[in-house]
DNA sequence: ATCCCGGAAAGTGTTTACAGTTTCCTCTGA
DNA sequence: TCAGAGGAAACTGTAAACACTTTCCGGGAT
C-alpha cells in the first residue's frame, strides 16, 4: 500500500516550560495515562500473588473494579505483555504468565552477564559517595542477617544489584536489569531462602564491593558473574527444598 | 414526521464500504490483533526512514492511511514505544525516537555481553548441522566482500549473530538481542561500512567459529565479546567518516 | 449415560463518539 | 512591527457502542 499521508509534519516534540511540577494535581489535571496507572496496579497483583499464573485478565470486570474503561485495561495488559508478565491469546484474552523453571534460569543468565558487564564498569567509575552507599548497604545487610530479618535482607539486596547497575553508568542495561528481576518475581512468590544462603551471599557481595572499591574490573566481573551462578544454585536448591516441603 | 432516512450518502460519517478498501480479506479470520500488523508496518516505515526520528505518528491519519481505526493505531504506538523505537508524551502523541549515540554505545556492550554469553554456551552445545551452517555462513560472507556485495554481507552478518544466538540456546537472550539490534538501526540509516571493515569482521568470525567448534568456550566468548567491541569502534569510524562525507 | 448440536451468555476486537488538551492562526493594541 | 490574547481547529485520552468469537449449558438423539 501507498500510504499517502496528508502531509510531512516533521514535528518534534517541543519542550512546555511549566511541566516541572507533573504530579501537581492529579485529580484535576492527568499527567500520564490511566494506562499507565492501570498497569501499575495490575503489576502489583500479579507480582504479590492476587492475580495468580494462569489467571485470565478479565477486562470488563478489571475495568469495573478500577473504575476506569475497557481502552485503558487493554493498554495495561498489552503493556504487561511487552514486560513478559502476561500472556494475550488472540479472542481469549490476557492471561497471567507462569515462568518455567527453564525460563527463568535463561534469565538468570542474562541478569548474571549484566551484573558482571555493571560490576566492571563500576570498578572504573566509581566515585567515594557511591563506595560509600556500597559499603553501608553491605553493613546493613549484615546486621539483617544478625536479626533474623529476611525482609530486610531481600530489599537492601535488591537495593544492592540495582545500586551497581547504576554505578555501572548503563543506562539501558539498568533497566534492562530491572525489568527481568521483576519478571523472576513471577516464579519466586515467597522468600524461599534460609539463613545460610543470606550468609553466603552477602559474603559474595563484600567481596565483590572491595573488588569495585580497588578499581579491579576483571575480577569485579569475575566475582559479579559467579554471585549470579552462586545465586540461582542456592535459588535452585531452596525451589528444591520448598518442593520438598510442599510434598 | 416523515420517514426520509438520510442516504448513506458520502458525507455521512459511518463507514463506506466501497472506499479505501480497509483490509485485504474480510473473509479470512483474523488469527492475530490489528494492532500487531499495524506495529509491523509502523516499525518498517520507522526503520527504513519513511518515518523520521522526531516526527509524530498522526493517530487520525496512520489509521486513514492504513485503512483501520485509532485504536489499533494507538496499540502499535504503544508496543513501539515498548520496544524503544517511538517516545509517548501525554496528550501530545507519539514521536519517533532518535537514538542519541551515547545510547546506542550502551546498547552495544549489552549487545556484547549478550553475544559472549551465546558464543560460549553455543560452544558446549553446538550440533554437527549447526557447524556446517556456521561454516557456509562464514564463506559466503567472505564470497560477498570478494564481489563487492555489501548488501548480501549485511544480510548473511546479521543472520550469522542471530544464528549464534539461536544455538546458544538462551531464548531470552536470543529475543532481547534481536530487540536490542533492532533498536541499533535507528542510528544505523545507511550501511556506512567499507570493504576493509568487512573484511576485519569476517576474519573474527571465522575466528569465533573455530572457536566455536573446538568447543572452547572461554575462548568463544573473549572472540564475542572482541568482535562486538571492534564492532562497534568500526561502526564509531564509519560514523565519524559519514560525519565528514556530510559536512 | 454419552455425545453432540443449537443457542444464549460472556468476552474480546474494533469502531465510533465524546471530552479535554494542545496547536495554530488571527486580531488587537501598544 | 510585534507581542499577546483569544478562539477555532487539530489531536489525543477515554468512554461507549458495535461485531464477532469463544464458552457454557441444556436438550435430544444414539
Amino acid at each position: 500500500m501507498p500510504l499517502t499521508l496528508p502531509e510531512p509534519t516533521a514535528t518534534s516534540p517541543r519542550r512546555r516550560d511549566g511541566d516541572a511540577a507533573p504530579h501537581a494535581n492529579a485529580l484535576l489535571r492527568r499527567t500520564h495515562p490511566l494506562g499507565l496507572d492501570v498497569a501499575r496496579r495490575l503489576q502489583a497483583l500479579i507480582l504479590d500473588g492476587t492475580l495468580r499464573p494462569g489467571e485470565r485478565l478479565n477486562e470488563v470486570a478489571l475495568a469495573r473494579a478500577l473504575g476506569v474503561s475497557r481502552g485503558p485495561v487493554r493498554e495495561a495488559a498489552r503493556a504487561l505483555e511487552k514486560t513478559g508478565l502476561v500472556t494475550v491469546i488472540m479472542n481469549r484474552g490476557a492471561f497471567v504468565r507462569s515462568l518455567g523453571q527453564d525460563e527463568a534460569m535463561d534469565i538468570y543468565e542474562i541478569n548474571g552477564a549484566l551484573f558482571g558487564l555493571a560490576a566492571a564498569r563500576a570498578a572504573d567509575r566509581i566515585s567515594a559517595g557511591q563506595a560509600l552507599v556500597l559499603r553501608i548497604m553491605v553493613d546493613a545487610m549484615d546486621a539483617a542477617i544478625v536479626h533474623g530479618d529476611r525482609e530486610g535482607f531481600f530489599r537492601i539486596n535488591s537495593d544492592f544489584h540495582a545500586r551497581i547497575l547504576a554505578f555501572g553508568g548503563n543506562r539501558e542495561a539498568e533497566a534492562l536489569y530491572a525489568q527481568l528481576t521483576r519478571k523472576l518475581l513471577l516464579l519466586r512468590r515467597r522468600s524461599f531462602e534460609r539463613p545460610g544462603h543470606m550468609t553466603e551471599a552477602n559474603d559474595e557481595h563484600r567481596a565483590l564491593m572491595q573488588a569495585i572499591l580497588r578499581g579491579d574490573a576483571a575480577r569485579a566481573r569475575g566475582l559479579a558473574e559467579a554471585h549470579a551462578r552462586l545465586g540461582r544454585a542456592r535459588f535452585l536448591e531452596a525451589i528444591g527444598q520448598a518442593a520438598q516441603d510442599g510434598t
